[in-house]
DNA sequence: CTGTTAGCGCTTTCAT
DNA sequence: ATGAAAGCGCTAACAG
């Protein structure tokens, strides 16, 4: 059975499809008496207008497109969630695509969006200087930059603050007592690398530190423990490890546990963002939140604004870490 | 700056906008000539065609919807996780909805999809009658059912096999010592109610039984705690709790360790699902795996299996459940 | 092998 | 207030 169109509705009611389109969409430019009866024939059919035709027209979609790094993942997850209560709430719907740390994807994916003529795109970019981010500015379509800053004024952007969440970590550092500090440096984000800027500075020299960088598993940081036990004897220095993200962070507990090594008192361990299961693991972690949920939430309002009214100046936020003291370190 | 179309690229390649379609979609057609021709003009311009459009024109869109009912849920999360990887890989797009346990929302949802022409629909339903299925079954599009069986031959569906887990559980608590066992019953899905059936046709009255319903959120779970130690003296009684989920289970978990109720020596307590942080948490969790992950893999493979052949004969498949002891069970 | 033409289903001037 | 007609950008018969 044939898709029945808005033409076979206006056969029926003995207008034109004309008139049709516009008790749908602009309902009180048509008279009264026409539009109740087109009503009641498109109620009959329960017709409901292709999205797909009305958007080739120019019409928007609906929805908004969300691309974050890698999906299944504790941060991303928080993040979307945040995100899709809003857009949701504002009835649009979430159109989700991972690039999954590759930069290929992440530009098809930004093309994909284009494509399908989405009102809007959030985006958790690989850098900020990256192709994509050049694509999306030259599109024109309204987007918003996630987990990131940038030094262009005209994007609205929201982001942690992260040089300032690593002083944090490193204050209160200070107020543990240990022989070393090691940090455990996961990936190249631009963030990351924010936070251990702030860690350094604040920290200075304070206590020795020595670095390991490239940890981007669970399994390599759970692996680590074992190179960390022989290289740097955590074991039996007392030792602090600043580890830059709380799903590598659950890792390396992991590790520890593995090597019998007894947290807190022996090594204290740091996360960073408080993903859900940060406070519900076997030791709690202490870590620093920036509310990536909140994040998500901000992000999402600010492009609906940016869609509702494409001349608004950008908007940028920045949100305030917050340090989280739990069971994986002690003071003493 | 207008878009580039296909019409442009005719013009500067000195050929008619047809052959640059083709050159796009059926380069075999055309002459190996013109075609270099025309690629150097796309190539030019870096066009991209428009997929509404194509859409529109009938060709499919390589997007395929995804609808289930909570986004940020551990279990969808491992759900969509096993779909999204097979789903990219096979160069198709996932369009995620959720219908937030609504079922208004649930048929919105598959009318946007329909009307956005995805070229499958996975679905996890509300319940294996809703209106949804319906509309999807005359649809006409190639969709599966995810974690639900479906009584009408021609649908495709994954689903685990409930009553077995229930009676898996059962088998289970028997080799336990307790004085009393607690269902605490989670929603009215079918799959939980099988699995409630499974669990009780195989317990029998091998010990008292007590059933509580509608505990719907963690913080529930958790408020339930307080509930059972003055009703049942789970404090003083030992007892065996059979969550039926995961979530819930930790809600619970974080009642118990709220009314230093030792686990497993007081209370033994019992999941299902297997999500993620089961194995993670404070005290690892006894649980039904069902291979979430597996199962969301199988479902993306059937769809495209059926998007590629859709006169091929549907594929059922039921996931075998599997106990796994953990530290939240004690025997003897 | 390639050009012409007629849609796909809807919105939107422009007349009336 | 409503109809006629021209697109939106592409694909697919149908000729040649």
């Amino acid at each position: 059975m044939k898709n029945t169109t808005i033409v076979d509705i206006a056969k029926e009611a003995g207008v034109s499809k004309a008139t049709v389109s516009r008790v749908i969409s602009k309902p009180y430019l048509v008279n009264e008496k026409t539009r109740s009866k087109v009503r009641a024939v498109i109620e009959k059919y329960s017709f409901v207008p292709n999205a797909l035709a009305q958007s080739l027209a120019g019409m928007p979609t609906k929805n908004i497109g969300v691309i974050v790094d890698e999906f299944p993942n504790d941060f991303y997850i928080d993040l979307i969630n945040g995100i899709d209560g809003v857009i949701n709430a504002k009835n649009y719907t979430t159109q989700l695509i991972s690039s999954y740390w590759d930069k290929e994807r992440e530009l098809k994916g930004i093309h994909s969006f284009l494509l399908s003529h989405v009102d809007g795109i959030l985006m958790a970019p690989f850098s900020s200087e990256s192709e994509a981010t050049k694509v999306l500015k030259e599109s024109g379509v309204p987007y918003v930059l996630v987990n990131t800053t940038s030094n262009d004024p005209s994007v609205s952007y929201v982001c942690g603050d992260s040089y300032k969440g690593g002083r944090l970590v490193a204050a209160f550092v200070k107020t543990l007592s240990q022989e070393q500090v090691i940090i455990v440096d996961v990936s190249g984000h631009s963030t990351v690398q924010e936070r251990i800027r702030g860690f350094k500075e604040e920290l200075g020299s304070y206590v020795p530190v020595v670095s390991y960088e490239g940890v981007k598993t669970m399994d390599s940081g759970k692996a680590l423990v074992r190179v960390m036990v022989e290289r740097n004897k955590i074991d039996r220095k007392k030792t602090t490890l600043f580890v830059l993200n709380d799903y590598i962070a659950l890792g390396v507990l992991a590790g520890l546990y593995e090597c019998d090594i007894d947290i807190p008192r022996q090594v204290s361990i740091i996360g960073y963002d408080d993903i859900k299961i940060a406070s519900m693991c076997r030791t709690p972690l202490t870590t620093i939140s920036q509310s990536i949920n909140h994040m998500g939430k901000i992000a999402a309002q600010s492009l609906i604004g940016l869609i509702r009214n494409p001349a608004a100046p950008p908007d940028r936020h920045i949100i305030e870490p917050v340090l989280i003291e739990r069971a994986s370190t002690a003071r003493s």
